[in-house]
This record gives C-alpha cells, structure tokens and sequence, in this order.
DNA sequence: TGCCGAGGCCTTTTT
DNA sequence: GGCCTCGGCA
C-alpha cells in the first residue's frame, strides 16, 4: 500500500503533514483516529525521519501492535527502530537500561495486582497487623494513588506510612516492581539525572500519544519531561471517551497540554467513518448530557435504509444469552456474515458467564479478553511462579506460592519460623534457605531440611537450564514434570480427573505459547525474564490472531479502539451500567459510566442491539433487574422495542410487554 | 505440625 | 461456583 493511496479528508491530511510542533488532534469515535496517526508515521518515515527517533505511545499491548502492522503495510519497511509502546512495557525498557542507577538487580519481577497483594500482605504480617481482603485492596489502592502522587499524605491516612514503607522495603528485598513503579521509577530516574534524561530526549526527538484522554498525571508529566526539550509532540484523544479515571487517568492533560504548549495547533477530527447515522444520532444524544466536554458534533454521509437501535427485555440472563446466540446465528444465516463481525459487549466480567454458556451450547466460537484470563487460572499462576522463582529466587511472594505446591512438608508453622528468620536478617526467604541449608549447626528437622533442599536444588539446577539457549519452552516442559504437576493435579481433584485434564491442558497450551513467542523472529533474543515481563503486561489473551473468525465478547472497557458491524450490548440494566459502586462512590462519577455507554454505542457500524433483563442470577439467587435510566437519553424514533420471537404469541403478552418499557 | 474438609465470602472497569 | 480460612484430626 502507498502512503498516496489514502485518501484523507481536509482536517486528517493537516495532521497527517504537520510533522514539528506540538500538535493536538481531538478525534471523535470513528473518525479514522488510526489511521491518521499510522499514515502520521510513515509520512515521518518519508521524509527521512530515522524510525529510531519516533517514540509512539499506546494504551494497550494489542493496539501497539495493530498500529506497528499498520505501518509496516503503508510503508513496506521493517520496522526493527521503531518504538512503538504501552507506557509499562516502556518503562520495563527504560529499567532494563537504567536499573542499576534505581537501585535493582537485573532479573527483576513486576508484580501484579495480586501480587501486590500477597506483598502488602506479607508487610502487614511482620508489623503484626491483621487486614480483611477488602480492607487490603483499598490499602494498595490509596498507596498507587500515593506512589503516582494523585493524593499526598494527610492527618487521615498517615497511620499507614508504616505500612507503605514495609511494603517498598519488601519490594526492594524481593527485587520487584509494580506496575506503578513502571512509570514513577523512570520519572524519579530522569528528574534526578540529568544526563538520563538528555539521553532519553535527544533519541526520541518525535512523540505520539494515543488515547491521551486516558493518560494519568504522571504519564504526562513523563511525556512532557521527555517533549520538553524538541517540543516534537502529538497527542491523540477524545474526552468523550476517558473511562479510566478510577485508574487515574486525567482528561484534564488535555486543558495542560495547551498550557504547557501554547503554540500547539488543534485539529478536531469530527466526521464519524465508522457507524450509520441512527447509531451516531443515538450515541451524541447520550453525551449530550455531559457537562464539561469539549465541544463536538459527529456527523456522517452514511448512506440510509438502516435499522433502528434494538431494544428487547430478556426474562433473565439465560433467555439474554439465548436470544444474542440466536440472532448471531440467524444473522450469519440470512446476511452471511462471519463471526468475527459481531461484538459483545458487556459492563463487567461477571456477566459473561450466562453469554458463554450460551455461546457454547450453540456451538458459537467466541473469544473473551481481559478479565480473569487464562494467565490468572490457578495452574497457570503455580507455573508462572516457579518461572518467576527460577529467575528472581528473591521474588518472596512467588516463592511461597509454590514452596508448598505440590506439597513438600513444608507447613505453616515451618513458614512462619523461615520468614521471622529472613526478617531479622533483612534478607529474601530464598537466601534465609541456602544458608540454613549450608551452616552445618541450624536445628532443622530432616523433613523440613529435605522439603528446603528439594525446592533450593530444583532451582538452581533450573536457572542453568534455562540460561541455555533456545530452549524455554522444551525447559519449561521439563519443570512441569519434574514437579510432578499432573500428579498434584490428580490428588487435588481426586473425585473428577475430568478437571485434573483440564487444567493440564491448560498447561500445555500455555507452553505452546511460550513455545510460539520464543520462536517468533521479531522477538530478539528471547529470554525467560522477558517472557514473564511480557505475559505480565499482557492481559488480553493475544495469541497470534486466533481470533479471525470467532465473536468477539468482551468488557465495554476492552472494546475501546474496536469496532464491529454488529454490536450486542448486554446487561444495559439499573445499577450495571451507570454501575451502582461507581455512583456510590461518588455520584459524579455517572459522567464516565455515560461515556463508557457512549463508547459502547458508537462501536457499532450497521446494528446495535440492547438487551435489559428483567431478572438477573445473582450469585445464588434471582434478583429483579430493570432497564438502565441511561436509555431514556436515546430519543425514541431511533430505537425500536424488538420481542423475542418465540415468546411472543400473545396479544396480551405483548401488551405487557409494551407497559414494562421505562419510558412509557 | 501438616493436611483435609467445611463454611463463608466475593472483583467494577486494567496496565 | 470457586477460592480462602479456620478448626479438628492424624
């Protein structure tokens, strides 16, 4: 494909030629965002802009890659130079460089959420403080907000600066990092050193930023220390869409950026390319009713003889479920669409769960990003540990994840005496071992000293093993084994081997990931410390487009970027969506859920349907459910209320049903 | 002291 | 429906 080939409308073509200054592009859902900033790209690349220069910044590890493959057809070049990335995996980048400036060792782990969890735990542990989960999850959540300076410390909280300090202290032993480190680390490593930072700014002389509505403050403010200097920046968003902000992001960076950069010239990208004009009517009517929004109407020439919204009223989850496999397979019959056509969009995980079955029951593929994925599956997590271990036997919190799994006498009470021992010493547990494993006189009980040999002996021998060359998944194979997982495995489930397979399965298909990665010739020099820092960025299960051909289900947060022909958005019900925690938190905070409602709509192209269930399964029980008060925003000529067919028959019935509608 | 079974509880969204 | 915790047993 030829750059020449593109044909850009008058305000895309300005941003696609103007390559020097600040430059801000507001660009509505649909307005050919991606393509703008790829064709952006390769008219740099065109005009002699090394690719070792252009720094691109995403928001998830699946749009970086989309828009890496997007460049490369536009220009045909390889792109070995270009640097196109989350800001995580470019701060794993720049710690890789730069860690022992930070003060880490070089096989250092990140630690997830839950990780992070069982650290803080950990932490509370040795200061004898006692905390429910719940309590626990609000604590590492205040400490990010803490650590990314979104709030300071005050009178309230400043009770918990122990903990806090326990907490980087342990993470400092286990040599580990958290996702918030990722990015406060190389701000913290470039303010303080100034020849870094030169560095960093005279290599990476041109910027972009997409979903700039979704960077937090810090993220900016790593941004702007890196553009300061050549000013060569191009920030990409819509304020209509920022959906994390409980995740700190500040669509007020927006507002600073003008400030910060006063010469930026703004271009407003409002012609929507993606979605009939019923969809994008309904869509700007929703976001309407925001208050404080930079000022924009989408608008298109889409052509007409198009469907209204759909909007029906399932009796429950499962009749929900039933009539969104129905319709896919009916629309597949009657349209010949694919599969791949259609999205599912839901506002949060737990209501996949009645949509699979009944995905499953009508032979429907289907896949499901984000949420619990298959790397958070309990066999998968016990193997990552091991690999974890085998590369940073500091990693405390991995290492008693497995120490006793599968079981090795090593109980308790023996943890508990380990753990006191390498507090004292200010050491990791895995030292703490090998050296009451090595002092002849420690008063170790044979049982305990044969569990601690077994695991120190299993991991030295495989750190060797996987220093070799070329050989990570065959390794991995061999560590499986050699812990006899399928014979733990067997014993925990005892009473259905039907899960014992599953999960090994689960298991081998994570091997065959591995296996895969390792020999994919764009990953230079595949090591074990670079897989575990990639599946550790990686929510979304992207493994290698085997998702061509397969509905696509997944959270209204996970759709951003993406767009279907068909759009199911379901559970668009009181209390999911605006989310009932989410207004109780703050009430404020119903603006986002209206944009993540607006996002939700305007991922459709041709068809939108709706479906609100009257009741819902709720763990054990049934409860009543009504529609959500956000459908009343959609004027009434654009929707339509549908009946599920089989249902029905009846004059009356129908009647009622017309009676239940909110708005009525 | 380690292991196993019973009972309670829950994650809103993700790098 | 599954994971974690606690209490009793070997």
């Amino acid at each position: 494909m030829d750059l020449s080939e593109i044909r850009l409308n008058p305000e895309q073509k300005l941003a696609v030629d103007t390559l020097n200054g600040p430059l801000l592009i507001i660009a509505g859902a649909g307005s050919g965002k991606t393509g703008v900033i790829t064709s952006r790209i390769a008219n740099m690349l065109n005009h002699g802009i090394p690719q070792s220069q252009i720094l691109a910044m995403t928001f998830t590890n699946k749009a970086a890659k989309e828009m890496e493959a997007r460049v490369k057809s536009l220009t045909g070049k390889k792109l070995t130079n270009l640097t196109i990335s989350t800001f995580h995996a470019f701060g794993v980048k720049i710690l890789r460089e730069h860690y022992v400036d930070m003060g880490f060792r070089p096989n250092f782990s990140i630690y997830d959420t839950g990780d992070k969890i069982s650290c803080l735990k950990e932490a509370a542990r040795e200061l004898k403080l006692k905390y429910e989960n719940p309590e626990l999850m609000e604590l590492a959540n205040m400490f990010a907000a803490i650590k990314t300076e979104r709030q300071p410390w005050d009178n309230t909280i400043d009770q918990h600066k122990p903990l806090y300090k326990e907490y980087e202290e342990h993470m400092r032993i286990y040599n580990a990092v958290d996702f918030d480190d990722l990015i406060v680390l190389p701000i913290h490593l470039m303010e303080e050193h100034s020849d870094i930072l030169e560095k960093y700014q005279n290599r990476f002389r041109y910027i972009m930023v997409d979903e700039f509505q979704d960077t937090s403050s810090i993220q900016y403010r790593f941004l702007h220390l890196m553009a300061e200097k050549y000013r060569n920046i191009c920030c990409v968003g819509d304020d209509d869409q920022s959906i994390y902000s409980w995740r700190g992001a500040n669509y007020g960076n927006i507002l600073q950026f003008e400030k910060d950069y006063p010469e930026l010239i703004e271009i407003k990208l409002e012609r929507n390319y993606r979605s009939t004009g019923t969809i994008l009517k309904a869509a700007n009517a929703v976001i309407a009713n925001n208050t404080n929004r930079k000022l924009k109407e989408l608008w298109t020439e889409m052509s007409h003889n198009e469907m209204t919204i759909k909007h029906t009223l399932p009796d429950d989850d499962k009749d929900e479920g039933d009539f969104i496999a129905s319709t896919i397979a009916s629309l597949r019959m009657k349209e010949h669409m694919k599969y791949d056509q259609f999205g599912i969009l839901i506002r949060t995980n737990s209501l996949s769960k009645a949509i699979e079955d009944a995905l499953l029951s009508s032979n429907i593929p289907y896949t499901m990003s984000g949420g619990t994925s298959f790397f958070q599956r309990a066999e998968i997590r016990d193997i990552i540990s091991y690999l974890r271990v085998i590369n940073n036997p500091d990693d405390d919190v991995n290492l008693l994840r497995i120490i006793n799994t599968p079981r090795r006498g090593i109980g308790k009470r023996a943890l508990e005496t380990l753990i006191d021992e390498s507090q004292r010493h200010s050491q990791s547990l895995y030292s703490t071992m090998t050296s009451l494993l090595f002092s002849a006189d420690s008063e170790l009980s044979t049982k305990l000293r044969n569990g601690i040999a077994e695991i120190v002996d299993l991991v030295e021998d495989f750190k060797d093993r996987f220093k070799e060359a070329g050989a990570l998944a065959a390794t991995g194979v061999e560590l499986v084994e050699e812990i006899n997982y399928w014979e733990y495995l067997l014993q925990e489930h005892a009473s259905n081997d039907k899960v014992a397979k599953w999960k090994n399965d689960n298991i081998i298909m994570f091997m065959d990931f591995m296996s895969r990665w390792e020999k994919n010739p764009d990953n230079l020099e595949p090591s074990l410390q670079k897989w575990l820092n990639r599946i550790t960025l990686v929510t979304r299960d992207d493994t290698d487009d085997n998702e061509a051909g397969k509905v696509n289900l997944m959270t209204i947060h996970a759709s951003k970027g993406l767009e279907f022909d068909v759009v199911f958005l379901a559970g668009v019900e009181k209390d999911i969506i605006p989310h009932e925690r989410a207004i109780a938190e703050d009430p404020a905070n119903v603006e986002e859920e209206r944009r993540l409602f607006y996002v939700a709509i305007t991922r459709a192209r041709k068809k939108l349907y709706i479906t609100s269930c009257l009741k819902r399964r709720q763990m054990r029980e049934m409860i009543d459910s009504s529609p959500s008060p956000f459908l009343d925003e959609i004027p009434l000529e654009l929707m339509e209320a549908m009946e599920i067919e089989e249902e029905v028959e009846d004059p009356k019935e129908a009647e009622q049903y017309f009676a239940r509608l909110p708005w009525k």
